[in-house]
DNA sequence: AGCACA
């Protein structure tokens, strides 16, 4: 298994630039993707995005509408918070259709995800009242027992966290990302093809600093996975891998 | 710019 730190201290500064910061929500597996195109229809929109989106992980649902407040905004539900966070650190500020995507966390849970939960309800009837509820029960103590979520221990560090390869089940199609932008299919030929079972590679034209490269079997696969994981191509971007998802 | 899902 690879060894990972997880306890050591973080430089300052990593030489990044700090932008402003975009998306101070909390996390969510769901993202709120704005200034997008907005001529495609809704449709072929919601298409585009599954098949740009759909390389860091489950998608459960997407949700774009036409209307004039919601136009040119989508909302992408992932099954992992962990899938969402790789998409929008990844994508952020991408350039899809012509205009910088911009990417936040969603504000509030997606209805696909609750119904998961089991904690949907039907219309927007509940509308929680913290004046009710701080009137009637003051000195009630709340106790999560039942869908008591696991709250993430620590909430900042999630978004702070370097890119991480994702959970999927095994693929003989690898899905490599975290690729420098000079990277090219040549490179990633000479370093993959030493590998029995090796068959090509393909890169996305969607995004540069991704590509997926396929093996004869899940076994041929894993091995060359496990091999190269992390393999840095230059000193700042060490690659990451994982199974592509189906 | 703009945070919805019936």
């Amino acid at each position: 298994m690879a060894d990972v730190k997880e306890n050591e201290p973080d430089m300052p500064n990593g030489g990044e630039k700090e932008e402003t910061q975009s998306s101070e929500n909390t996390m969510n597996q769901t993202i709120y993707v704005n200034n997008l195109n907005e001529k495609p229809s809704k449709k072929k929109l919601t298409e585009q995005l599954y098949s740009l989106f759909s390389p860091y992980g489950s998608i459960l649902e997407i949700v774009a509408a036409k209307r004039q407040k919601m136009r040119g905004q989508a909302f992408i539900v992932f099954k992992d918070i962990t899938s969402a966070s790789n998409a929008l650190r990844e994508m952020n500020g991408f350039e899809f259709l012509g205009r910088p995507m911009s990417i936040q966390y969603a504000k509030s849970k997606s209805d696909a995800v609750s119904k998961l939960d089991g904690t949907y309800i039907e219309k927007k009837r509940e509308r929680e009242n913290d004046q009710d509820k701080k009137k009637a029960k003051k000195q009630q103590t709340k106790k999560p027992s039942t869908t008591a979520k696991p709250k993430a221990a620590s909430t900042a560090n999630a978004q702070a966290a370097p890119l991480q390869p994702r959970e999927a089940p095994p693929n003989k199609i690898l899905f490599v990302e975290n690729l420098p932008e000079q990277c090219e299919e040549m490179m990633l030929n000479m370093l993959f093809s030493q590998f029995p079972g090796f068959q090509g590679i393909s890169m996305t034209t969607a995004k540069k600093g991704v590509a997926f490269v396929e093996f004869d079997d899940d076994s041929k696969s894993a091995v060359a996975m496990t091999h190269l994981q992390g393999f840095k191509v230059t000193p700042e971007k060490p690659m990451v891998i994982s199974f592509a998802a189906q």
